[in-house]
DNA sequence: TTGAAAGCGCTAACAT
DNA sequence: ATGTTAGCGCTTTCAA
């Protein structure tokens, strides 16, 4: 076995408490122990062992991150953020990728929980993980998506006005035939997408076709099957908006593989921005969230919560993604135009 | 306090021991006994403490993995298969993000070895970190980086042939004014694409020109910068091999911002696949590396150590990367018409 | 098959 | 300022 703030002790003849205390409140050991102490560490070479101290003071240091996807841009940017805040604050994360299956969630949750982490940031597939972790004492913070019925803190995005501003963006450029690529209804993000397409359309008297709305798995390759699939219809739409940065990738590609143009052939808007996005042409026009602040929100959140220094009340943050205009739209007439010159 | 096994075993009215048997041995528990210790953690609901079973087992059942940049898909794709893999043996991930900083690895180092972590997946910076771990007992697997002066076991890329792989692809293209924008010469996996890179010139008796060498932060913004500095030198290079896959995306959007044309004006061939590759126009050229092979590889070998079941010989493992042909390049004088005709 | 006692390395609470 | 004692929740060891 290593060495122990015992062994120290007894070499530095002062007792244990005092090895414990100078590793906690130095200021509390005079000056002469404290040389002994240090001395004896060195000579020994000692290195603390942070699970006993987990277990002794009831507090691991640890912060369990439940994330969906951590291939996505889009969240493992938000682990990047949240990763350099906890360090900082001497906190490690447990990396726990969920991939959108509740099972895993749970389990993960489980594991969690029993780990006595200090704190949980969680983006949640289901409302049950959320039940229970309400259930439990351990801090907690819901991110990117939230549940109406169940009160917790939470930092997310307003999806459906970020699918609003994306539609309307098609609507006022003449579309009226737009398609939706979008990723599992279930999922709080995709449910209000799909809430936010449906309410555009309402707005402007457009009829909804489920013939022009696909669900799929929010990964590169299901959206490319759903857009083959969406774009080999005889009547082909003049517009579609994509459910996520993964679908957006995929579908682009089908696009592509069809021989079909952007902007020419079809115009396009999708939710979050796209990996590459700086060097892909045209440049898609996108719904772009605020990611930093999302992720650097959601640990102060929980560590406020932690340290029990935040704010007593619950708190809840929507933020307002923005519009990014690309070169990925234009009016379907002019569609029609460009396409015959490409011909 | 959470329900404890001491608990469990007063409601059942059998020794603690029985308890924490069947939850560790259940073969060894009589079927009576057993039921009744089944029932009473059905009642109490008992969740185990495993931060209490780590300090008394001296196992934690955690897995440290400290990667240079979570942002980067080639490292994020790592990390997923090796939490894939970890996940399903029930071991969890503790998340380092090193930066490629030396230091923020010798302090994750430090955090992990106190917090007794089984084992330890490294994509090392400094020698100095891999020598300290040596000096430990916690298993540990190099990923992507190795040092020739340091045996252990490791898992990387045959960097330097890869580069080679790609200069030649250039060469006989017929280029012979090849530049090189590369990441931080400090780092193994740069440090043998640079030696790869001189190595192919050598072998066509092409002279290093240190005036078409870069050297930049593996990010999208020193490659941006990298290469708007060298494309607005007088004499611009007819090709460029660029050192990694953010890199890469920073250069193409300088080339796309001074409006040359790829393959058009200059020639490219990239380390690393891009992010989103699959829309990218024109398909860039480019090395690439088996990554689900390496991340599987690595977990595999980890776990080989840590369960004493793996071979006993240090294990040193080097994969030989795959030039994948794009439309990104041309040769040399088929550009300048290519050039004209755009222009 | 079961249990009692000791201990993992540390700290909280209470002395002195 | 320092030390003593007890205990965190579990397992190992040894005895029954």
């Amino acid at each position: 076995m290593a060495i122990r703030i015992s062994d120290i002790a007894k070499h530095a003849q002062v007792s244990t408490m005092s090895v414990s205390r100078y590793l906690n409140t130095p200021q509390k050991v005079a000056e002469k122990t404290k040389l002994k102490i240090i001395t004896a560490m060195k000579e020994l070479n000692y290195q603390p062992d942070k699970i006993a101290k987990s277990i002794a003071a009831n507090k691991s240091f640890i912060i369990g991150v439940i994330i969906p996807d951590i291939k996505n841009p889009f969240f493992s940017s938000c682990i990047h953020t949240i990763e350099g805040y906890m360090n900082y604050l001497n906190f490690n994360i447990l990396l726990c990728n969920s991939e959108e299956d509740s099972e895993k969630e749970s389990k993960y949750l489980d594991l969690l929980l029993t780990r006595n982490v200090d704190g949980i940031i969680i983006f949640p597939i289901s409302v049950n993980s959320v039940i229970r972790l309400k259930h439990t004492k351990t801090p907690f913070v819901l991110v990117d998506r939230r549940f109406a019925d169940v009160e917790t803190d939470y930092i997310t995005v307003d999806h459906c006005s970020g699918a609003v501003a994306a539609m309307e963006h098609l609507i006022k450029l003449g579309h009226r035939n737009i398609a939706f690529i979008n990723g599992p209804g279930a999922l709080f993000p995709y449910a209000e997408r799909y809430r936010g397409y449906c309410k555009a359309l309402k707005h402007h008297n457009i009829p909804l076709d489920d013939a022009l709305i696909r669900e799929c798995a929010p990964m590169q390759h299901a959206g490319y099957d759903a857009a083959l699939d969406l774009f080999q219809q005889g009547d082909r739409p003049t517009a579609v908006f994509l459910g996520n940065n993964l679908i957006s990738v995929g579908a682009i590609k089908a696009i592509y593989d069809l021989n079909l143009k952007i902007p020419g052939d079809i115009s396009i808007v999708a939710f979050d921005q796209l990996p590459s996005s700086d060097i892909i042409r045209p440049k898609i026009t996108c719904i772009s969230q605020p990611v930093e602040f999302i992720a650097t929100n959601a640990a102060m959140l929980l560590i406020g919560k932690i340290e029990k220094t935040g704010y007593k009340n619950v708190q809840k943050v929507t933020l307002k993604p923005e519009l990014i205009h690309g070169q990925s739209c234009c009016s379907p007439k002019n569609q029609n135009a460009n396409a015959n010159i490409f011909i």
